[in-house]
DNA sequence: GTCTATAATTTGATAGAC
DNA sequence: GTCTATCAAATTATAGAC
């Protein structure tokens, strides 16, 4: 039952849990080494740069993510159910004081880091808008709807806001405007 | 009329230009020292920690809007064209590939900041969504209008995801959507 | 106020033994 | 695959001359 895991994969976990924490610039090998019990060296041997667990890293949570929409594909829920377990994957997202969105942080910082990254985040928040415009496609038109990039946006923003301000009043007010749009 | 600058307000104005591009923990006292033409020993007589700076980023950013907030009190204008101004002012903030509002990327860095500077992030977000009640005090009331967090928030949010996808439709989508907020 | 010089630490990265 | 050892560079920061 308890697949044991990788080092390479604990390497990632850890990564990902000290990005979303405190941004791709403040996270270290050394740190991710005394997390996962090994040297700063053997972290090297997984990830030759920084830029490849960067890159590895953003490609992995983009596919989790993926699993996740792929998951409520498979369940015949209705548009305003599906809205509603999308906006539950971002709540889940939010842990006050400790992480954000890893693509909201990488977004923040998107200016500054290797292109192969930046293409990475891009294609995590082109993937999240896809999902919503299929869901949307049989949806009746209604101009005073948020549109798939208007609600990612606003969901990103909203962890931010609340992130900074240590309160989820932000997201929720947002989660509760987007749920809005399937009515 | 071409008042001379201080050292510390090139330093500061640098190190504004620099933290919006790549984020705080991206930026050090050479590049400053650099920019402005001094030693980083010399950046340290004026801020003797990079605290220090940050702290005194935030603070003067916040000081620097509060103004242009101020003049936009100072004029007649109704709600519509208050609101427009008001997210003019993100739009501004906002070049492709440059730069974001500051305290877009030190909220996205929240966690891991210093407390003090954190404080001042906050203080940034609570000025804005003071100034939006104020304004909408008189306005008719209406449980479909975004409320100040959200704009904020959304706005916000809407800035981190165009400077990502190098294109400003997330933002232009999300000012129109703010904009609503007034008819 | 700015400089030179330097300290103390951290960081990304490599060589080579096991 | 992991380790020890090490490196070169960068980073925050300080002491003291001018």
């Amino acid at each position: 039952m308890n697949k044991d895991v990788s080092i390479k994969e604990q390497i990632l976990a850890a990564a990902e849990k000290r990005v979303r924490h405190v941004g791709y610039n403040a996270v270290s090998f050394r740190d991710l080494a005394t997390d996962v019990g090994i040297k700063s060296s053997s972290v090297h041997y997984h990830f030759p740069q920084k830029e490849d667990l960067g890159e590895a890293l953003v490609i992995r949570y983009t596919e989790q993510f993926k699993t996740a929409l792929d998951m409520l594909d498979a369940s015949p829920l209705d548009l305003k159910s599906a809205l509603k377990a999308f906006v539950g994957l971002y709540s889940q997202a939010l842990v006050l004081g400790d992480s954000v969105c890893l693509c909201a942080i990488l977004g923040a910082e998107a200016n500054g880091l290797a292109p192969r990254i930046r293409e990475k985040v891009q294609a995590f928040f082109d993937m999240n808008t896809a999902w919503l415009k299929k869901r949307f496609k049989d949806a009746p038109k209604n101009p005073d709807h948020m549109t798939p990039l208007e609600i990612v946006s606003a969901l990103e923003g909203a962890m931010i806001i609340s992130s900074t301000m240590q309160s989820r009043a932000a997201f929720e007010a947002t989660a509760t405007r987007v749920l809005k749009t399937s009515s």
